[in-house]
DNA sequence: GATTTTCCCGTAAACGTTTACGAAAATTGG
DNA sequence: CCAATTTTCGTAAACGTTTACGGGAAAATC
């Protein structure tokens, strides 16, 4: 019907004043008559008028957007993550542009380049497992792009950061299998050269030489971060000779996709092997699988906020802040001598 | 270090020409000799020139954005859903913008409002539970707006629309059941005015009607559609004096809470009760549900093409589009004489 | 060699805003 | 009642593009 097309100048010509004071009085600025200000908002309202943020955004340089790139959002970590993002910048009036590098590589490099074309004023993102563009970050850094990683972040890169002490709970996570009497720990670790992966390994060895158990080579197996390729891990685990009575996983899907796989094999958890998971999942809960709980949404909000500082600001000093974990125990290990036979 | 402002003009002056012919030798255009082509990209390469997009949206009156509203995108079904919409729209050049009603009519509204402000050119749309927003897409769709409904629609709407057929699905689900040797069907429906949550009862009834079951008013109850609502549901129907002997849950979260629910009073499934859900879930696989699963990238892919098939042209004709879906079954719901006892 | 055509390129307007600057009108002060 | 303010508004430039239009030079046609 009306062809939504209301522009500030139609406005003008059907009010017989100029643009610049139909704009002033939309923009509620003090130097205007009440009574003209009024007029102007019954014609807005009678013309279905709506600003056109283009052309604003056009004049102030800006357009209110930042993007997001996360490995995936199927599984609930990053969805929270991101729910935390939204939360404090839709308040500023920003919205979010959310892309899925999918782990790849490569794709992260398209969508940054897409964000980056859409001009975005902020980016905040947790590169994908393989992820090597380094390259890339450093020259958004270098043009002054604002930026915070989370979660999965680049130790190389000099840039804002929000992320767990994954070394420290990963600690307490085998920690807590020490004290509960198991001594066969192994480990299945994610992709080699994710940060992560290096922080939760390092936090395992520390626990094992705090305890002074030693150290077996052969408990520790990079099998990655997706739960289907927890088979492979368990598929060599259950071949050794000397077999684990513990183990720590990576993350959450893994753990679970340990279960299934020992499952299968007859084993039960805790009874003939314990489990413990990283970054509590819906489905670890269910599965009553002890884990270390991340406060995605604080990370979130956190990461958003630190963002926001740096694009109202461009010389906010980069931060790394470091949030609070929790470890929830659960069935999957508890006590050796309490276990049912 | 380079201010990253590049602009048009700035490569003009540089080279010593006019800003047209520079616009047009960076959009390939066919009037410009191939020698002044080449000096103008050399010399946006070496000034790192990137269009400001807003400049050009704003001259051709459109941004090349769609937004997306779903009621959450914790579970993994809206977030497949979305990944689908990326695949299509992304390779036309546009961006989605996502937004999560959490279940609430109102942040819906203000949500579509946003977007609106943002000037998308189309929307795809789940609404909340309790939606009741007819008024505002009724605007829309009269202001020419292209939108498009999934799984969650407005029946009252002239719109596009892409979705499963719930009531058919439901019967299956149901008659399976009752091939099974169920008779004391209980169904858990969802939030009252949903759509789908008429239509699922509509195939539960279907199905029993088709068998000769007598419909029993005090086995249907209307729980919700999350996971923490299915204990009031068992609550109810574990007090009956006839119990039933299996539950249709108009969704999988349900299910699985049902599952966990009845586990707490010692009740086994499906040797004490069959359980059956709707929308496979990743959790229900695990715990081995019996599901309707729906084509959920599927989903995303076509209303993205039936969105921007409307955008390009803004009469096409709106259209329901029903995607098949299959019947899953597991070992929640195996044949009455073959329960293990 | 004159005319037509083709090839390149520049001028300027347009997209819808915001805002610095200035000016007219209204208010105040004495 | 005149000067000094203050209020209120209009003019015009600007943001960074694209593109219709036109024009000059080179190439083609006869």
């Amino acid at each position: 019907m009306s062809s939504s097309k209301t522009t500030i100048k139609d406005l003008a010509k059907a009010l017989g004043i100029s643009i610049a004071t139909v704009s002033r009085a939309l923009n509620g600025s003090h130097e205007i008559h009440p009574e003209t200000r009024a007029k102007v908002l019954a014609k807005a309202k009678e013309l279905r008028y709506k600003p056109n943020i283009q052309a604003r955004n056009l004049l102030k340089r800006r357009n209110n957007m930042i993007g997001v790139v996360v490995p995936e959002f199927i599984t609930f970590f990053f969805p929270e993550i991101i729910i935390g993002i939204q939360e404090v910048v839709n308040k500023e009036g920003y919205q979010v542009l959310i892309c899925q590098s999918n782990e790849s590589s490569t794709l992260e490099r398209k969508n940054i380049e897409m964000l980056e074309e859409s001009m975005v004023e902020g980016l905040i993102v947790s590169v994908a497992k393989e992820s090597k563009n380094l390259d890339l970050y450093e020259r958004l850094i270098n043009e002054q792009m604002p930026i915070v990683f989370v979660n999965r972040i680049l130790p190389e890169l000099r840039a804002s950061q929000v992320i767990i002490d994954d070394r420290k709970w990963a600690f307490k996570a085998v920690e807590h299998l020490i004290k509960c009497g198991y001594r066969k720990i192994a480990h299945l670790a994610g992709n080699e050269h994710l940060s992560v992966t290096k922080r939760r390994l390092q936090g395992y060895l520390d626990a094992l030489q705090a305890y002074d158990i030693p150290i077996q080579e052969r408990l520790i197996m990079y099998v990655g971060i997706q739960q289907d390729r927890a088979k492979a891990g368990i598929d060599l685990l259950m071949n050794l000779k000397e077999k684990p009575d513990a183990i720590f996983a990576i993350n959450d899907p893994i753990a679970v996709g340990s279960m299934l796989e020992l499952k299968k094999r007859g084993l039960k958890v805790p009874e003939d092997i314990a489990v413990v998971g990283f970054s509590e999942s819906p489905i670890g809960k269910i599965m009553e699988l002890t884990s270390v709980s991340q406060p995605t949404f604080e990370i979130g909000r956190i990461a958003a906020e630190t963002l926001l500082k740096q694009i109202k600001n461009f010389d906010t000093p980069t931060e790394t802040i470091i949030l609070d974990a929790k470890l929830n125990i659960r069935n999957s290990s508890i006590p050796v001598h309490k276990r049912p036979k």
